[in-house]
DNA sequence: CGCGCGCTCGGG
DNA sequence: CCGAGCGCGCGA
C-alpha cells in the first residue's frame, strides 16, 4: 500500500504529496511518523492507493503515530484542503488546525497511571511479621481493590516494588483522562423558557436558512437559547460546537456549562494545562463528548455528526486569525454547517454591520429579542460633554457629572468601574475648543499622529499631512494627542477619593493567564470599591454591586483610524453600560466625550442599534466600504531592509499588473510602508487595495505566494482589523 | 592548498 | 524547513 504524506513542514517548497509505504494499519486521516531529508519528520496521510508514480527505489517506509485513531475524519481532511485553496497556505498549516497544539509537538502523550491489585486471596499472602508497611498495603488491597500504586507508596513507604517482586501483586498501567473540573456535579434542571426565547428557538429550528441571526439586548437571554438548542442536539445524539471571545471564558461560565452538560462538554481553551486540553480534545474526537465549546479555534473540533454550530457575541475581533490562514471563524463555521445540514447560530447585541446587512438582505434570518428577561430598563447613559468642563477650567480626566456620580455611589458603599479604551499605538489629535478632529481629506477617516515625522497620516491612503499648530475651525491651540493611560487615572483618583480601595486592569496589571480572573475575582468579592481598565474588562463577569459605568474617553476609539471604528465604539459602548446595574441596584453610566453631539454616541446612549445600523450602512455605501468593497493589505515583512524591499516591489508589480488587466475591480490600489514600521526586528511595508469585485482575490493571494521567500513574509489581510 | 560560509537543491 | 553539496574567498 501507498500512503500520500503531507510532512508537517510549514513550506511552500515542501508543500506536496510524498508517496510512502505503508501497511493496513495506517489509513487516511492518520498521523505518521516519516523519513524525510535525512529526519524522521510527521506527517499527515492524505490518502491511501495501490501503486506509485515514483520509482520503486526512492520509496522510503511510514510508521503510524501512535494514536488510537486516526487524528483527522474525513470532514477535516476535506476542510483543510478548502483553506490551503482559499488562503494559499501550505497544507501542513491548515492541517495543524485541526490538532491540540501539544499533540504536534509531542509534549503531551496519554497520560497513564499504574495501578496494583492483589494477585492472590489475602490468606495465602505470607509476609514476615515486621514487614509493616507491606502489610498495610495488602490488607488495603484486599479491602479496597485496585489502587493507584503512587497512592500506595505514600501511604505504605515504597510497598509496591517490594510486593510485586514477590509476585502478590499485579501492576498494571491504565489511561486516564484528566478532569479539569472535578467535582462538578451535573444539575439536571429543565429551564423554562419565557415565550420570546422559546419563539426563537423555534424559529431557529424551523427556518431553512443555515445561518440565523440572533440579537438581543444585553440581558434577553440568549445563552439560554443556545444551551436550549444544544441540548434537544444532544437529545437526538447530534454534537454541538459552542464559540465564544476567549476573552468571555470565565471560570463561571465554565462552571456552568459543566453544571448543564457534565461530561458531555469538552473545554478548550487556553487556561487548560496541556494535558488536559489534549485529553478534552480527545474526549471530543472519541465521541465521549459530543459539545465543544471553545475560542476561535474550537471550530476546529474534531467532532463528527453537528446539530448545530453557535458563534456568540458574533461581533467579537477576536474570531478573525492573525497568523497564516487567516481565516475568519464564521466562513469556517459556514463551511462546516453545510456540509453537515445544521444551523449556524450567531449571536449579539451589536452584530458586526456586515453581518447586520445580509440578515436585513435576508441571506441569513434574523431573529430579534427586544425584552430584557428580568424586565429591568438598562441603565441610563449620560453624556458628560468634556469641551464644557474644560471652559470651566476642569482639565482632570473626570467630569463633574463622573466624580458626583462617583461620590453617591462609594458613600453608598457600591462599586464603580472607569473604563478606558487606549486601542492604537499612537494618539489622535483632537481640538480641546472644539471638539474638531483632524481627518483625511479623501478617506473621511481621522489621522493618526505620527510623533517621529511630527505629521498626520491616513491609514488608508497613505496622504500624509503636516502637523497643525492651531484648530482649523476655532484656531484654538489646545490641541491634544488625547490618551491619558490607566496608570495616571488610578493615580488621580486616588488623590481625589484617598479613602477609596482602587484595582487596575490592562495588559500591565494582568500577567499570566489567570491573572486577570484574580483582579476581577477580587472586585466581585468587594475587595476594592472601583476598577479601572482597558476593554478587558468590557465583558464576561456579572459585579452585582456595581451601579456606575464610567467611559472616561469615547472619543480615543471613535476616532480611531479604522473604517469599523465608529461600530466598535457603539459595541463598546453597549457592552460597557452592561455592566452596571446588574441586580436589583439600577444602574448608571456617565459617557464622557469631547464630541458630545456625535451621532454614534447619540444612538448608543439611547441604545438604538437600528438607528446606528442605518445611519453606518449609508455612510458605507458612500464611502464604498466594507461590506461594499474589501479592503485587502498585503503586508510584506522582514529582518533585512532591502530583500523586503525586493520582495514588495515584487508583490507590487505582479498586483499592478493585475491592477492594469483590472482596472475596475480596484477603488484603490497603493504601496506603502506600514505605518508601524518595524516590528520585532522586521521592517514592514504594504499594498494596499480596496476591492469592488472580489473575483481578483485568488490572484491576488497567488502573487503573495510568489514573492514569500526564505527572508521574508508576505501575508495578506482581508478586511484587517487593524492596519499598524 | 584548505576549510568556511553562503547559496542552491532536493527530500518519496 | 533542513541538511548536503559545491563554489569562491582569504589565511599560513
Amino acid at each position: 500500500m501507498i500512503a500520500e504524506v503531507i510532512v508537517d513542514i510549514a513550506a511552500s517548497e515542501t508543500d506536496r504529496i510524498y508517496d510512502y509505504l505503508c501497511d493496513q494499519t495506517i489509513v487516511e486521516g492518520s498521523r505518521v511518523r516519516a523519513p524525510f531529508g535525512g529526519k524522521i519528520v510527521a506527517g499527515f496521510v492524505m490518502k491511501i492507493k495501490e501503486s506509485s508514480d515514483v520509482p520503486q527505489e526512492k520509496l522510503k517506509k511510514v510508521f503510524p503515530a501512535p494514536d488510537e485513531l486516526p487524528a483527522l475524519n474525513k470532514e477535516c481532511l476535506a476542510l483543510a484542503e478548502k483553506l490551503t485553496a482559499r488562503y494559499r497556505v501550505p497544507k501542513a498549516l491548515a492541517l495543524r488546525l485541526f490538532l491540540p497544539t501539544e499533540m504536534r509537538t509531542g509534549k503531551v502523550r496519554e497520560l497513564t497511571k499504574n495501578y496494583a491489585e492483589l494477585t492472590l486471596p489475602i490468606g495465602e499472602i505470607k509476609l514476615s511479621a515486621n514487614a509493616k508497611n507491606l502489610r498495610g498495603a495488602v490488607e488495603y488491597l484486599a479491602r479496597n481493590g485496585k489502587t493507584e500504586c503512587a497512592r500506595l507508596n505514600e501511604a505504605f513507604a515504597g510497598s509496591v516494588a517490594g510486593l510485586e517482586k514477590k509476585g502478590y501483586i499485579r501492576v498494571t498501567k491504565e489511561q486516564i483522562l484528566r478532569d479539569p473540573y472535578k467535582g462538578m456535579e451535573t444539575e439536571s434542571i429543565s429551564r423554562t423558557l419565557t415565550p420570546d426565547q422559546k419563539h426563537a428557538v423555534q424559529t431557529i429550528k424551523e427556518d431553512p436558512r443555515t445561518v440565523q441571526l440572533l440579537h438581543g439586548v444585553t440581558g434577553s437571554g440568549k445563552t439560554e437559547i443556545y444551551l436550549t438548542l444544544i441540548a434537544e442536539c444532544l437529545k437526538q445524539g447530534k454534537s454541538s460546537i459552542f464559540l465564544v471571545p476567549e476573552i468571555s471564558l470565565t471560570p463561571q461560565m465554565l462552571s456552568q456549562l459543566r453544571s448543564r452538560f457534565g461530561k458531555n462538554a469538552a473545554i478548550l481553551h487556553s487556561g487548560l494545562s496541556a494535558g488536559e486540553r489534549f485529553d478534552e480534545w480527545w474526549r471530543l474526537r472519541t465521541g465521549e463528548a459530543k459539545i465543544a465549546i471553545g475560542a476561535r479555534s474550537a471550530i476546529f473540533a474534531p467532532i463528527e455528526n453537528l446539530g448545530v454550530i453557535i458563534i456568540d457575541e458574533e461581533h467579537d475581533s477576536s474570531y478573525a486569525s492573525e497568523t497564516a490562514p487567516r481565516y475568519t471563524t464564521f466562513d469556517v463555521a459556514l463551511l462546516r454547517a453545510k456540509k453537515n445540514g445544521c444551523k449556524l447560530v450567531l449571536g449579539s447585541a451589536t452584530p458586526a454591520t456586515e453581518t447586520y446587512k445580509r440578515a436585513k438582505d435576508g441571506e441569513f434570518s434574523l431573529i430579534r429579542l427586544r425584552k430584557r428577561i428580568n424586565q429591568k430598563p438598562l441603565p441610563e447613559i449620560v453624556i458628560a460633554d468634556m469641551r464644557r468642563e474644560v471652559r470651566r477650567g476642569n482639565n482632570s480626566a473626570f467630569s463633574g457629572a463622573l466624580k458626583e456620580e462617583m461620590e453617591k455611589c462609594l458613600s453608598a458603599g457600591q462599586q464603580a468601574i472607569l473604563f478606558l479604551n487606549r486601542r492604537g499605538y499612537s494618539q489622535t489629535v483632537i481640538c480641546k475648543e472644539c471638539g474638531y478632529v483632524a481627518k483625511c481629506e479623501a478617506c473621511d477617516v481621522s489621522l493618526t499622529y505620527h510623533r517621529d515625522e511630527d505629521c498626520l497620516k491616513c491609514h488608508y491612503c497613505g496622504a500624509k499631512y503636516g502637523m497643525l499648530s492651531a484648530c482649523p475651525d476655532c484656531g484654538g491651540k489646545k490641541l491634544s494627542y488625547a490618551g491619558t493611560g490607566t496608570q495616571r487615572i488610578v493615580a488621580d483618583l486616588q488623590k481625589l477619593y484617598p479613602k477609596a480601595r482602587i484595582l487596575r486592569m490592562d495588559n500591565d496589571t494582568t500577567s499570566g493567564k489567570e491573572g486577570h480572573y484574580k483582579i476581577l475575582k477580587a472586585f466581585a468579592e468587594k475587595k476594592a470599591d472601583i476598577l479601572v481598565g482597558t476593554q478587558m474588562i468590557a465583558k464576561g463577569h456579572d459585579f452585582p454591586a456595581v451601579t456606575l459605568v464610567g467611559i472616561l474617553d469615547a472619543d480615543m476609539s471613535l476616532h480611531f483610524s479604522d473604517y469599523r471604528s465608529r461600530e466598535r465604539t457603539f459595541q463598546l459602548i453597549t457592552q460597557v453600560a452592561g455592566r452596571s446595574g446588574r441586580a436589583e441596584e439600577k444602574g448608571k453610566v456617565v459617557l464622557q466625550t469631547f464630541d458630545p453631539e456625535n451621532e454614534v454616541l447619540r444612538y448608543a446612549t439611547r441604545y438604538d442599534y437600528e438607528g446606528f445600523y442605518e445611519n453606518e450602512i449609508s455612510l458605507r455605501a458612500a464611502m464604498a466600504f466594507p461590506p461594499f468593497s474589501k479592503i485587502v493589505r498585503v503586508l510584506v515583512t522582514g529582518e533585512d531592509d532591502k530583500k523586503t524591499i525586493d520582495a514588495l516591489k515584487d508583490v507590487y508589480f505582479a498586483l499592478e499588473t493585475l491592477y492594469t488587466q483590472n482596472p475596475e475591480a480596484f477603488l484603490f490600489f497603493n504601496k506603502m510602508r506600514a505605518p508601524i514600521k518595524r516590528i520585532q526586528n522586521k521592517y514592514r511595508y504594504q499594498v494596499l487595495m480596496r476591492l469592488s469585485d472580489t473575483s481578483v482575490l485568488p490572484a491576488i493571494y497567488e502573487a503573495c505566494a510568489g514573492a514569500r521567500n526564505r527572508d521574508v513574509l508576505v501575508s495578506v489581510e482581508e478586511n484587517p482589523a487593524n492596519l499598524s
